[in-house]
DNA sequence: AGCACGCCGACT
DNA sequence: GTCGGCGTGCTC
């Protein structure tokens, strides 16, 4: 053991040799180890990803590394596995992938501190002290919940794929609950995935109670950085039991793994959007299968990819669908959804009589209304009415949304800002005015209807931080409000008892989106809002102001039915040859000039078939992106497609590799996207 | 990605 | 006369 091959944090896509000095020698099984080695001018930290006999390079071209790094174990060959499939799959190179994964405690290139390690022992995860006084007290389970349980436990050891389709409040969680303890009973560790870190308290303390006396900890990216280090190397000591996080924790090593949850398996957060652009969910099943252990998908409304494999004969049973239909908590039936035609209902301000009645019904009796609007600022443009000036984005092609509450017009791509001018900056008319409406305007229009309400405003403005957002919570816990105004951050995981009506403004657009994926997340939010309503003892409504109420997205809402729903949208989607009947990957470019991003779009789609292998395989002309302007960088992109996922990855292989000969100008920027989700 | 080397334009 | 632009090529 002579030579080590050692992966580096760069975005290349080989290993990179170094010699062992004379005497000393590695184990087999320190292969996994960290090493510190000299790189070009510098020294980085790589991961001993082999231990070849021989190296392509001669002895005098191998260098040697500066050091072995034992402060924490060899990564384990499982990991490797789960970091060599992702690197495979969505084309990234290795070292990337590994090192991407870890803490930046453990790849930061410094000296490797001892003293950190010591105090990690003394400090290490806190076996967090008992919430309530009371050890928690499993609930009873519903028959639904048991029965799913029972099927589950039915099938032996071993890999096994469950989609767990329940409706919201149908006791999803306490069906995890059990499971994690059927894990922790065979000496097992569990890992549990969650889209948002806004979710997690509320879980970490469902858990917390749960398990009291059993080390669990969390990860996620806003852990301090001594935090993530710690848990994870928990996680990786088997010490921690059951491990909590967002995408990032399907990476963590956990020795003992014997059971996976992906809870909102359909949230589009588990994909990751910029570095390497993998889906954790997708890898959380790799890694089941891997390992040879059960993994359970959650959700009320399930991604059509797993839909389809649990429900579709052609999928032949990759999945298995289990079922809760009813609410487990309370005997509260599901919302009432009406839906208000404001084509016949005029709406003054963008609210409708009706929905306005039914907030003042709410405030009578002391309960509490949401309005949903995906939309936050006041108007999403200001415009001048005499010569049609509009605020738009020097940076992006989009407009800058006017935010009345600080004064301010600002870029939601960019983040650029501006004063609000008096009048219109071309034509120098006083009359400019805001065009459409977000969560502000529709606060402060409420706040005139009923200026005696409290009223709370609830979006990535007012809640920037976790504190914030944490503070709000606790307002509408204690009842502190009577009308909450908030987009899709409010739609998830809180649970407030006093809500029993829900309003939805604005949903109209998803229905003509360009994005063919938007009717689906729609759904999915009109779900969760919906599932707001009304789950204490005090029955819920929904009112849905829209001026298309016979769509058929609307209609399966008001029924609450997301299988008839996802049939029909699967049918659609088989018919026209698209995902998860279609596999993809698209081929992106960003450069000042969109002439170049194009060029080199086209240059790349001609050595696809100079390279041969695209039998099978569809590829579009390049166009520029729905937004195709960002930060001043023009964006482009190619779409690659085909009905067989190999097909597409042995494509890609090669296709990828012709891609890297294509010289670019400067600034330019590449990179490859599989199973993408926005366009 | 960084960082070297290398060859042509306006500046103390 | 140099500082500095960014093109090209390499990193075990």
């Amino acid at each position: 053991m002579r030579i080590i091959r050692v992966a580096l944090d760069l975005p290349l896509h080989g290993l990179f040799d170094y010699r062992l000095p004379e005497g000393e020698t590695l184990r087999p099984d320190d292969l996994g180890l960290r090493v510190r080695v000299p790189f070009g001018g510098g020294t980085k930290i790589g991961v001993i990803a082999g231990m070849p006999e021989t190296s392509e390079l001669s002895d005098e071209q191998l260098r040697l590394p500066e050091a072995i790094l034992r402060d924490l174990p060899p990564l384990p060959p499982e990991w490797f596995r789960l970091c060599e499939f992702c690197a495979e799959y969505y084309h990234a190179p290795l070292g990337e992938v590994m090192l991407s994964t870890l803490p930046v405690a453990f790849r930061r290139a410094g000296p490797s501190k001892p003293k950190t390690a010591a105090r990690k022992r003394k400090t290490a995860p806190r076996v967090l002290p008992d919430a309530s006084p009371s050890p928690g007290v499993p609930p009873e389970l519903t028959c639904e919940q048991q029965r799913v349980l029972t099927e589950i436990e039915s099938v032996g050891p071993g890999f096994y794929a469950w989609l767990l389709y329940g409706v919201t409040g149908s006791g999803k969680t306490e069906v995890y609950l059990r499971l994690i303890e059927r894990a922790l009973e065979e000496k097992k560790q569990a890992l549990l995935l969650t889209p948002e870190i806004n979710l997690t308290p509320q879980l970490e303390l469902r858990v917390k109670e749960r398990f009291p006396g059993t080390v669990f900890v969390c990860l996620h990216s806003e852990l301090t950085e001594a935090a993530r280090a710690r848990n994870w190397s928990a996680a990786m000591s088997g010490e921690a039991r059951v491990v909590l996080g967002t995408r990032l924790a399907v990476f963590s090593p956990l020795p003992e793994l014997g059971l996976i949850i992906v809870d909102e398996e359909h949230d589009a957060s588990f994909k990751q959007q910029d570095g390497i652009r993998y889906s954790a969910r997708d890898l959380a099943v790799f890694r089941a299968r891997e390992r040879d252990i059960p993994i359970v998908l959650g959700s009320a409304t399930p991604s059509l990819e797993s839909w389809a494999n649990a429900t579709d004969a052609r999928a032949s049973g990759r999945y298995t669908l289990l079922s809760l239909r009813e609410r487990a908590v309370e005997k509260a039936r599901l919302p009432a959804v009406r839906r208000i035609d404001t084509r016949k209902e005029k709406t003054r301000d963008g609210l409708s009589g009706i929905l306005l009645q039914a907030i003042e019904k709410r405030l009578q009796s002391g309960e509490q209304s949401l309005i949903f609007l995906n939309r936050r600022g006041y108007a999403p443009v200001l415009a001048c009415v005499y010569c049609g000036w509009i605020s738009h984005c020097e940076r992006c092609s989009a407009n800058l949304v006017l935010h009345l509450a600080d004064r301010r017009l600002r870029c939601h791509h960019c983040g650029s800002e501006h004063s609000v001018p008096k009048a219109c900056p071309v034509c120098g008319n006083q009359d400019v005015q805001p065009f459409g409406r977000g969560t502000q305007r529709i606060e402060s229009t409420l706040a005139e209807h009923f200026p005696e309400a409290r009223i709370l405003r609830i979006d990535r403005d007012s809640a920037r931080s976790r504190k914030q957002w944490e503070a709000h919570v606790e307002r509408i816990y204690a009842g502190e409000a009577d009308i909450l105004v908030g987009t899709q951050m409010l739609a998830k995981g809180h649970d407030f008892p006093k809500l029993t009506l829900v309003g939805v403004l604005g949903a109209d657009a998803a229905l003509f989106s360009s994005d063919w994926r938007a009717p689906e997340r729609l759904f999915a939010q009109l779900m969760q809002v919906a599932g707001r309503a009304g789950r204490a003892s005090l029955p819920g409504e929904v009112l849905i102001q829209t001026q298309f109420p016979d769509n058929a997205l609307y209609e399966a809402f008001v029924r609450q039915d997301y299988p008839m729903f996802a049939g029909v949208l699967l049918e659609e989607r088989r018919q026209a040859g698209f995902p998860p009947y279609a596999y993809q990957a698209v081929l992106r470019a960003d450069a000042p000039a969109m002439a170049d991003a194009l060029a080199f779009l086209s240059t790349a789609r001609e050595c696809a078939y100079a390279a041969g292998g695209v039998e099978n395989i569809a590829l579009y002309d390049p166009v520029p992106l729905r937004l195709a302007r960002r930060a001043n960088m023009e964006r482009a992109q190619l779409l690659a497609e085909s009905p067989s996922r190999r097909s597409l990855q042995n494509f890609l292989r090669a296709w990828r590799a012709a891609i890297e000969t294509i010289k670019t100008p400067r600034r330019f920027h590449w990179h490859l996207e599989v199973d993408p989700l926005e366009f």
